[in-house]
DNA sequence: CGTATTATTTGACCTGGATCAAATTTCCTG
DNA sequence: CAGGAAATTTGATCCAGGTCAAATAATACG
C-alpha cells in the first residue's frame, strides 16, 4: 500500500507540461500557525491541502472529547473527505500541530481541471483509492491490534511522533484513554 | 452519504449508447449456489461483482476467527477493495450468503475501458469515493457507537437481516462475540 | 528565576464485552 | 417424525481498557 504513494509520485512525474501547468496554476502555497484551523466543524471543505511542511491533524468531537481520525505530516494531502467529496458541511476540524506551510488547490477549480484533462481524474481516482486502502487498514488494525501493539506500530512508522505531537492527540489517535496510553508507555 | 449512491445510479443512466454498450460487452451473468466462495484469500480479486440477487458477505479470518468486514445485498457492488487496486493476493473471503446470482467484470477489461471512455474513469472514481466514505463511517461508528446501539442500527437498515443471515456472521460484522449479540437481542 | 499552567503519571476502582462451558432450541435429513 | 448436528441462549468468570481523582513533572512567561 506504500507502493501505491509511490506510483502517484511517478504518475505526477509523468504528467505533460500542460497538464503540471494547469495543477500549478489552481495551487497556491500559505502559511499556517500552530494551533490555526484549516476546517471547522459544520463548515464545508472546500480546499485541499498539500502539508509542505509541520505536522497537522484531522478530528472530531464525540461528547465533549477530541477524536484524533488522521495524522498529516510532509506531502501529505489533508481533507475532510466525505465533505470534500459531497461538499457538505463537515464533522471534522482540520488543526496545525506545529507552524506548517501547505499548498493549497480549490475543490471548484480542480473539478473543472478533471473535466478538461483526464489524466487529472485518474490521479483523483488515485489519490481517493489510496485514502480508501488506508482507511480500510486502520479499521483493519483496529480489530486485530491490542492498544500497545498499535503504540508500538506507530512509534515504528513515526518514531519523532513522541516528541512533537502531544500525548493525548496520540492517546485519541490510537483510540485509548490518555491514562491507558501513559501506562503502556511505562510498561514498555 | 445514502445520496451518493442515487447520484451513481444517475450518472450512469445518463452514459451514452457507446459506453454503456462497453460496459455491457465487459459483463456478464453469473449464478453461485449458497457457500460458493467468490474470491479466496491469497487469490488475487480478479473481478469485481455486482450482487442482482441473494445475500453476500466479505471476511477475513484472525487466528481462526471470522471477521467478516462487509454484508451484500442488491445492487450492491463486491471486491476486496485493496486486493482489486494493487492486484495483489487479497486477505478477504467473498461468499454467498445464498444463492446468488451477479453481474461479474473482469478488472482487466475494464482498465481498458476507462482508458478509452473518460466517463467511465469518472464512474470508477464515484465508486472508490463512495466505498471511502463507506469505510470511513463504519469506523466512524465503531468509535462512537456501543454494541448494541450497532446492532439496533444495522436492524433498522436491514430489518430482515436476523431471519436470513447467521448471528455469528452478524456479530462478527458488528465487532463482538456471538454471546454478546445474544445478550444484547434478549435485553432489546 | 519563581510561579502558574499544562502535560503526564500513578492509584483505585469499574464496566463492557470476551471466554469457556453447558443447556436449549432450531433445523435438517434420512 | 426421529435423531443428530448446528445455531442460539444462558451462566460463571475474567480482563483490557475506561473513569475519576490526585500526585508529579514539564513549560511558559512575567
Amino acid at each position: 500500500m506504500k507502493s501505491y504513494l509511490s506510483k502517484i509520485d511517478r504518475y505526477i512525474q509523468s504528467l505533460d507540461q500542460a497538464t503540471l501547468a494547469v495543477l500549478q496554476s489552481i495551487s497556491s502555497q500559505k502559511a499556517y500557525k500552530k494551533g490555526d484551523l484549516l476546517l471547522r466543524q459544520d463548515e464545508i471543505c472546500r480546499k485541499s491541502y498539500v502539508l509542505i511542511s509541520g505536522i497537522a491533524r484531522k478530528y472530531y468531537l464525540n461528547d465533549g472529547k477530541e477524536i484524533t481520525t488522521e495524522l498529516y505530516f510532509e506531502n501529505d494531502l489533508a481533507v475532510s473527505f466525505d465533505s470534500y467529496i459531497l461538499q457538505q458541511p463537515s464533522r471534522e476540524f482540520i488543526e496545525a500541530l506545529t507552524d506548517i506551510t501547505v499548498s493549497v488547490t480549490f475543490y471548484e477549480a480542480f473539478q473543472e481541471a478533471k473535466a478538461e484533462y483526464p489524466s487529472l481524474l485518474a490521479l483523483d481516482l488515485m489519490l481517493a483509492e489510496y485514502y480508501g486502502m488506508w482507511v480500510e487498514n486502520r479499521l483493519f488494525e483496529f480489530h486485530t491490534m491490542s492498544a500497545s501493539e498499535r503504540y508500538l506500530d506507530i512509534l515504528t512508522k513515526h518514531p519523532h511522533i513522541v516528541q512533537t505531537v502531544p500525548l493525548t492527540i496520540i492517546a485519541s489517535y490510537l483510540g485509548i484513554s490518555l491514562e491507558t496510553l501513559s501506562r503502556i508507555r511505562a510498561r514498555v
